[in-house]
RNA sequence: GGGUGCUUAGCUCAGCUGGUAGAGCGUCGCCCUUACAAGGCGAAGGUCGCAGGAUCGUAACCUGCAGCACCCACCA
C-alpha cells in the first residue's frame, strides 16, 4: 500500500467496477423492501453543494440498508423543468439571433430535446463521480412516454372527478415569460415604492373624493370606488357617481367592509381586472372587468387612444403627469410595498384574467392533513409538520397551465366553437363525444406545471397506472430527502397525488435537510458568485480555473470584478484535491437537526486528514499480519486491549445504528470518527505493539491480536462505508482477506451489529485505568518538556496488592505507551524521592527528578494541579453539604457524588503533601 | 400581521429524557519515536444572548425581552 491515500483514481475505477456488476439494483435477499426516489435534478443542470449534500445523505442511507440485507433501491432520475430549461434554450436562440416564435414549436422542441440529449448527462457523470448507488438502470425522465403517460392519466381522472377544471378568472402572470405562473411561484419582495394620492370628482359636480393608489395607471381600468360601510365620512357619497378622470367614464361609490377606513383616504379605487382584492370585491358588487393590459403588459385599446401601446410603467408616469397637469394629485408619499415577481425571470408580475386551468385542491388536501397528523407520513424535525400544516389548511386551487411549450401538453382539446373535451387522446375524445373527423379539433396549446408531473414522481417512476411489481414492493417509498424549500412545490403535492392515486402515502418519512451556505453563512448563487462545485472540492480546482468559473456566464457581468475578488481572497491557492470520501464525511458530520450548514472548506481538509488516517493504520495491519493468519486452527488467546476493542466497537455500533434510524448522520459520524481515530488507532494499534514486537506475549496472545487487527480493521470498513464507499472499498479488498472475509465487494458485505461485539466490563475497566495511567505520566512528561525519545523511572507509592498484581499485568504496556523506563514500588516507609507527581486513584505516581525535572517547575505545576482539586472539591462539599440536595436528589446521584469527594480529597491531600516536598527542596 | 429556527471556547458546531460544559479547526509548548508530519504527545481557552420563574440542582424546562436568519400573508 502506498503511504499517502491518494483518492483520484481509486474511485473512478471502483464507481465503474460497481456500476458494471450491477450491484445498484435492489437484490432479493429475504430484507424487507427499503426505497427512496431522488428528487429529481434538472435534466440540463448541473450538481451544486446542496445535491451533493443531500445526495449524500441518500446514499448514506442506501449503503447502510442494503448492507444490512434489504432489498434496497434508490431510484433515481431528472425533471424537465419547464420554465428553466425553456428559458435557457430561449436565451441561447436570443444570441443566436433568433427567437422562439420565428422557429415555431415544433423546432423549437427539437431543439430543446437536442440541448437535453447535450447536457443532460452532466448531472449523472456527477453523481457517479461522487459515488452515489442509484441504480441507473431505472433512470427516469419525466417526460419519458411511460411518465408522460401517467400525467395524462391523473389529469383525465382528475378531470372526470370534477377535480380539475378550466376557468377564466385572475391569476399570477409573468409578462416576460408570457405565462400564468402558480401562486408558490410568486416571490413578495418588499420594495420602496410610492402611494399617489388622486383626486376623482363627483359626477354632480359637488367636489370630489381622493382615493390612494401605488398604481396610478391601472386608475384607466377603474369601475368604482369604494368605501368603509361604517366611515361616516363617506357614507353620504355611496351611490353617487364620481367621473374617472381622463377617461371619462362614470363609476359608482360603493360601500364594502373590506375598505380600512384608517388606511390611506379611506377611499380604495377598484380595479377589478388588474388586482386580486379589487377583484373579489368586483365580483360581490357585480362590476364590469376591464382589462386594460396586453399580455406583455402594455395597455391594450380598452383605454384612450393616446395610451394604448404603452408599457405599464410608461404608461404610469404619462397618467401621472396628465393628472398633475390637471390638478388631480393631491400629494404623493414614499411607501413601502410588497411587489410580486416571477420566481424564474425576476419581472414583476400582473394580475391578469386569463382562461386557465385549475386543480381543485382542498378534497385533495384533507386527506393529505390528515396522513399527517395520524402520522402515517412524518416530517423529521417534526416542527417542519408545523409548516405544512400552515399551508394544507390554507390552500388555494392551483393553477397548472402554463404558456410554455416544453412540458406535458394539457390533454384537453377545443372545437371551432371553443368547447373543450378532455382525453387520453383525440382518439379517444372523438370516441367518446361522437366527434367524427368532420369535427376540427386543436389540442391545448398550453403546458401543465412542472410540478404537476414531480408530484407523481414516487409512482410513476416505478410504472403508474399498471400494476407492478416495483409499485408493490417500493410504494410506499421509506423517506424522502429534501430541503424546506419544496415543501410546498413538492412534498405536499406528492402526499396528495400518491393518496388520491395510490391510496396510501408516498413516503414513510420526510427528512427535511438544511441549506448548504458559504463561509459566511450566505445563501450559495451564481450571482454572488460564492457557489462551489462539488467536484472541485473532490478533484480540486487551481485559482484562476476557479475565477473563470465564477465569473463566466453572469446574468450581470459587472459583478465580475467583485466575484473575482473575493474569490482571490478566500480561495489564494485555489482548492486542493480533497476526494470524495473527505467531502461525504463532512456533509454527514454536518447534518445535525434544524440548522443550515455553513460550508468550511478546513473541516473538509479535517476529513481528508481522517481517510489518511485510516488508510494509514490499514497499512500497519498489512503490516503486522502476515496473508496466511487466519483460518489456522492454532489456537488463539485475546489480550486484554483486544477484548477491549471489540467491546469499544460494539457501543460505538449502537451508537451508529441508534443515529441513523433517527436521522442523526452528525452522531454517526462522530462516533465512527471517535472510534477510528481515538479508540482504534490511538490506543489500540499502539497497545498490539508491544504485544507483537517485544518478546513478552505468548505466541497464542500474539495470534489472538493479529486476529483482532485484522478482524477489526475489516468490520469497520464495513461500518464506515456507507460514509466513505471509496476508501473502505480499497482497503477491504486489500485486508479482508487477513481477516478470513472475502466477497466481490464491500457494498453488499453485512453491516457489522452491536451484538456481535458484546459489552465487556472487565476489559473495558482494564484499559480506563492503563489509560489513566498512561495519560497521568504522559502529562507530566509533556508539562516538564521531557524529550519523547527520553525514557523515565517512575515509582508507584505504596501500592495496594491488587494494584501491584494490575501494574505488573499490564507493565509492557504502561512502560511502552507513557514512555517509562521502569516502574518501582515505593514501599511504606520508605524515604519519598524529590519527584513529580501525579494522582491516579489511590495511587501516587512518582517521576523522581534527577536532572529531568526542575524543582520550580514542578511546583508551579503542583500548585495549578491543587488548585484545581481544591475548586472542585469546594464545589463538591457545598453540594453535599446541602439538606435539600441530599434529601431529594436520588440516592444513586449522591452515592457518586460521595464517592467523588472522597477521590478529590485524596488527591488533593497527595498534591499538598508533594507540594510542601518540593517547596523544600527550592528553599534548601 | 402571523409562524419557524438560531444565539454554547477565537471560528464552525454537538450537547439525546435536567445531575462534574464537548468535538473539529485555529492557538501555544515539545517531538520527523520504524502505520500516519495530512502525524504523535501535552496545554491553554467558556459569567452556555439577557432577565425573571419552576426545581435540591438547569446550557437544557416555563415566561418575557433582545439580536440574527428564514417562511407565509389580499391592506389600496
Amino acid at each position: 500500500m502506498q503511504k499517502v491515500y491518494a483518492p483520484p483514481d481509486i474511485e473512478r475505477r471502483i464507481y465503474a467496477h460497481w456500476e458494471s456488476q450491477g450491484w445498484f439494483a435492489p437484490r432479493h435477499a429475504g430484507g424487507a423492501p427499503y426505497c427512496i426516489v431522488i428528487p429529481p435534478p434538472n435534466v440540463t443542470g448541473t450538481l451544486h453543494m446542496g445535491h451533493a449534500f443531500q445526495h449524500t445523505l441518500m446514499d448514506v442511507l442506501t449503503r447502510y440498508h442494503r448492507m444490512r440485507g434489504e432489498e434496497t433501491l434508490w431510484q433515481p432520475g431528472t425533471d424537465h423543468a419547464g420554465i428553466a430549461t425553456q428559458m435557457v434554450v430561449e436565451r441561447q436562440l436570443e444570441a443566436e439571433g433568433a427567437t422562439r416564435a420565428r422557429l415555431g414549436r415544433e423546432a423549437f422542441l427539437a431543439r430543446v430535446w437536442q440541448w437535453k440529449a447535450h447536457s443532460g448527462g452532466t448531472i449523472s457523470a456527477q453523481m457517479r463521480r461522487l459515488g452515489f448507488s442509484v441504480d441507473w438502470s431505472r433512470e427516469r425522465f419525466t417526460m419519458d412516454a411511460d411518465l408522460s403517460r401517467a400525467v395524462i392519466e391523473v389529469f383525465v381522472r382528475l378531470y372526470d372527478e370534477n377535480l380539475i377544471y378550466r376557468g377564466k378568472r385572475l391569476v399570477n402572470w409573468d409578462p416576460v415569460l408570457l405565462t400564468a405562473l402558480s401562486d408558490l411561484e410568486v416571490q413578495a419582495e418588499e420594495e420602496d415604492g410610492q402611494l399617489w394620492h388622486l383626486r376623482y370628482p363627483l359626477a354632480d359636480g359637488s367636489g370630489h373624493m381622493v382615493v390612494a393608489t401605488t398604481r396610478p395607471e391601472t386608475m384607466l381600468g377603474d369601475t368604482a370606488v369604494a368605501v368603509n360601510p361604517e366611515d361616516t365620512r363617506y357614507r353620504h357619497l355611496v351611490g353617487k357617481r364620481l367621473k374617472l378622470p381622463l377617461v371619462g367614464r362614470l363609476i359608482p361609490v360603493i360601500a364594502d367592509a373590506y375598505v380600512d377606513a384608517t388606511f390611506g383616504s379611506g377611499c380604495v379605487k377598484i380595479t377589478p381586472a388588474h388586482d386580486f382584492n379589487d377583484y373579489e370585491l368586483g365580483l360581490r358588487h357585480n362590476l364590469p372587468q376591464i382589462n386594460i393590459l396586453t399580455p406583455a403588459a402594455a395597455l391594450n385599446d380598452n383605454v384612450p387612444p393616446r395610451f394604448r401601446g404603452l408599457d405599464r410603467f410608461v404608461a404610469r408616469e404619462r397618467v401621472v403627469a396628465e393628472l398633475q397637469a390637471a390638478g388631480l394629485i393631491e400629494r404623493i408619499d414614499k411607501h413601502r410595498m410588497v411587489i410580486p415577481r416571477g420566481d424564474r425571470s425576476g419581472a414583476i408580475l400582473e394580475p391578469y384574467l386569463t382562461d386557465q386551468w385549475y386543480v381543485r385542491i382542498a378534497p385533495l388536501a384533507a386527506p393529505a392533513i390528515g396522513a399527517v397528523e395520524s402520522g402515517r407520513t412524518q416530517f423529521v424535525p417534526e416542527n417542519w409538520a408545523r409548516t405544512y400544516f400552515e399551508w394544507m389548511r390554507n390552500i388555494k386551487d392551483w393553477c397548472v397551465s402554463r404558456q410554455l411549450w416544453w412540458g406535458h401538453r394539457i390533454p384537453a382539446w377545443y372545437d371551432a366553437a371553443g368547447k373543450s373535451y378532455v382525453g387520453r387522446s383525440e382518439e379517444e375524445v372523438r370516441a367518446k363525444h361522437g366527434l367524427d373527423a368532420t369535427v376540427a379539433l386543436r389540442q391545448d396549446a398550453d403546458v401543465l406545471d412542472t410540478w404537476f408531473s414531480s408530484a407523481l414522481w414516487p409512482f410513476s417512476t416505478m410504472g403508474w397506472p399498471e400494476k407492478t411489481p416495483e409499485l408493490a414492493k417500493f410504494y410506499p417509498t421509506s423517506v424522502l430527502v429534501t430541503g424546506f424549500d419544496i415543501i410546498f412545490f413538492w412534498v405536499a403535492r406528492m402526499l396528495m397525488m400518491g393518496l388520491k392515486f395510490m391510496g396510501d402515502v408516498p413516503f414513510r418519512d420526510v427528512y427535511i435537510t438544511g441549506l448548504v451556505r458559504d463561509e459566511h453563512g450566505e445563501k450559495m448563487s451564481k450571482s454572488k458568485g460564492n457557489v462551489i462545485d462539488p467536484l472541485d472540492i473532490v478533484d480540486g480546482i487551481d485559482l484562476e480555473a476557479l475565477v473563470a468559473k465564477r465569473t463566466r456566464g453572469l446574468m450581470q457581468p459587472q459583478l465580475a470584478p467583485a466575484i473575482e475578488k473575493a474569490t482571490r481572497k478566500t480561495y489564494p491557492d485555489g482548492i486542493a484535491a480533497h476526494g470524495t470520501d473527505a467531502l461525504r464525511f463532512t456533509f454527514a458530520a454536518l447534518a445535525s437537526a434544524n440548522r443550515d450548514i455553513r460550508f468550511d472548506l478546513q473541516r473538509v481538509a479535517g476529513y481528508r486528514n481522517f481517510c489518511n488516517k485510516l488508510w494509514n493504520a490499514a497499512r500497519f495491519v498489512t503490516l503486522m499480519v502476515p496473508a496466511e493468519e487466519h483460518g489456522g486452527a492454532a489456537p488463539a488467546e485475546l489480550s486484554m486491549a483486544d477484548r477491549w476493542i471489540r467491546s469499544r466497537f460494539g457501543r460505538r455500533l449502537a451508537e451508529v445504528h441508534i443515529a441513523l434510524a433517527g436521522y442523526r448522520f452528525d452522531f454517526a459520524a462522530a462516533a465512527l470518527y471517535e472510534f477510528t481515530w481515538d479508540e482504534f488507532c490511538s490506543w489500540y494499534l499502539e497497545l498490539t505493539k508491544p504485544t507483537l514486537q517485544s518478546e513478552g506475549a505468548s505466541e497464542a496472545t500474539r495470534r489472538g491480536t493479529r486476529r483482532t487487527l485484522a478482524a477489526m480493521l475489516e468490520a469497520l470498513q464495513r461500518a464506515l462505508h456507507p460514509l466513505m464507499p471509496f476508501i473502505t472499498e480499497e482497503i477491504w479488498q486489500k485486508t479482508a482477506v487477513l481477516a478470513g472475509r472475502g466477497g466481490a465487494t464491500i457494498m453488499l458485505a453485512p453491516y457489522p451489529l452491536a451484538a456481535d461485539y458484546p459489552a465487556d466490563p472487565e476489559a473495558e475497566a482494564e484499559i480506563a485505568w492503563l489509560q489513566g495511567f498512561i495519560l497521568a505520566v504522559r502529562q507530566i512528561r509533556g508539562e516538564m518538556d521531557i524529550h519523547p525519545s527520553k525514557r523515565v523511572p517512575v515509582l508507584v507509592k505504596e501500592p495496594s496488592a491488587d494494584a501491584q498484581a494490575r501494574i505488573e499485568r499490564q507493565r509492557t504496556y504502561l512502560e511502552r505507551l507513557a514512555g517509562i523506563e521502569n516502574i518501582a514500588f515505593l514501599e511504606r516507609g520508605a524515604a519519598v524521592p524529590q519527584a513529580a507527581t501525579a494522582m491516579l486513584g489511590e495511587l501516587t505516581l512518582l517521576v523522581p527528578m534527577a536532572n529531568l525535572i526542575d524543582a520550580a517547575a514542578e511546583s508551579e505545576r503542583l500548585g495549578k494541579r491543587l488548585a484545581k482539586a481544591r475548586q472542585e472539591l469546594d464545589r463538591t462539599r457545598a453540594q453535599l453539604g446541602n439538606g435539600n440536595f441530599v434529601a431529594n436528589a436520588p440516592p444513586a446521584v449522591v452515592a457518586t457524588l460521595r464517592e467523588r469527594l472522597v477521590e478529590l480529597e485524596r488527591t488533593a491531600a497527595g498534591f499538598e503533601a508533594q507540594l510542601t516536598r518540593v517547596r523544600a527542596l527550592q528553599s534548601a
